[in-house]
DNA sequence: TCAAGATCGTTCGGAACCAAACTATCTCCG
DNA sequence: CGGAGATAGTTTGGTTCCGAACGATCTTGA
């Protein structure tokens, strides 16, 4: 497959390229890594596991995070499946257009606005769920089994450091 | 701040929701906490360092992958930067439309597009780069110096992992 | 030599994505 | 009270994003 490069022909050539910088060349790896990785098991988890339901990514995870806490405000939603308020007002109306979702306005506070998954959408989420941790499983098989809780700790780490 | 969680409330009330299904829980960690960390140091570095050059963040991939490589073809820029070929098709008209790269036509090769930095763009890049690797620095901050090379290669294990 | 098939980048249609502007609602305090 | 300001979600305008279909170019084998 030539113009393909390997992990390792890329490191290489960026520490050449590179040299003489003054540059955090570790914290360039693990930066450079986490997206490498986190995109790889993306498209890895779009292709085997949420094509067939016709779903994208960000569809998934905002019916996730509804179903996880059985019924959420948008602005949460948002929070924890990292994307504006804005991408997320449209993506609601795909998913409730689908019938999967709901959208309740807040009787207390008429500002607010309560997602909570249809019978359809509940359905979907118990049957795919199963299939998309196996894939979860799939991509994290190359570490050692107990470093996992470590490298979970890890990526919190850096979650809390990008956060201000 | 209401209608926020923290990752702790997060995950615990995962742990609850998903109690007495047949689930990898620790693979599910890892897993979430990587696109979360991802999505947070991505947004971060959006907003300090690529913002100011009214830069997104797939355009400065494209430009960093064409300036480590001197020169490279698109479908190694697609594969580097994780986006499809069509994806990359707009952006190259993006960035070339402002300045900072020009495409070539393949000489031995009529079907093959060579993307190189202009002038402009390479000066971009060497006046951005160090502060991108600052933002990179920033966000692993948190995680133990020594640790770092291992992080980055558990990342490589999960690319790896995720490739087929 | 020259069709059949492979491979490359672009185009197309539709969803996702964001910042900024906007509407609606609530809160606070004079 | 009631208006000023804060907060929530939606709309708008423009880019990014992808799969699929497409032309153009190269390779292969009879």
């Amino acid at each position: 497959m030539p113009g393909q490069h390997t992990l390792d022909e890329t490191e290489s050539q960026v520490a050449t390229r590179l040299a003489g910088m003054d540059l955090d060349f570790e914290a360039m790896a693990v930066t450079a890594n986490l997206f490498r990785a986190a995109n790889a098991a993306r498209n890895q988890m779009e292709r085997t596991v949420l094509a067939k339901s016709n779903l994208t990514w960000t569809g998934f995870v905002v019916l996730w995070v509804a179903w996880i806490w059985e019924s959420a405000e948008t602005r949460e939603i948002a929070s924890e499946a990292g994307v504006s308020k804005a991408t997320l007002s449209g993506v609601l109306t795909t998913l409730e257009s689908r019938g999967l979702l709901e959208r309740k306005r807040g009787e207390r506070d008429g500002r607010l606005v309560t997602v909570e998954l249809t019978t359809a959408g509940k359905k979907l989420m118990k049957g795919l769920f199963p299939e998309f941790n196996k894939a979860e499983r799939h991509v994290t098989r190359g570490l050692d089994r107990p470093q996992l809780p470590a490298i979970a700790e890890a990526l919190r780490q850096i979650t809390q450091a990008a956060r201000d």
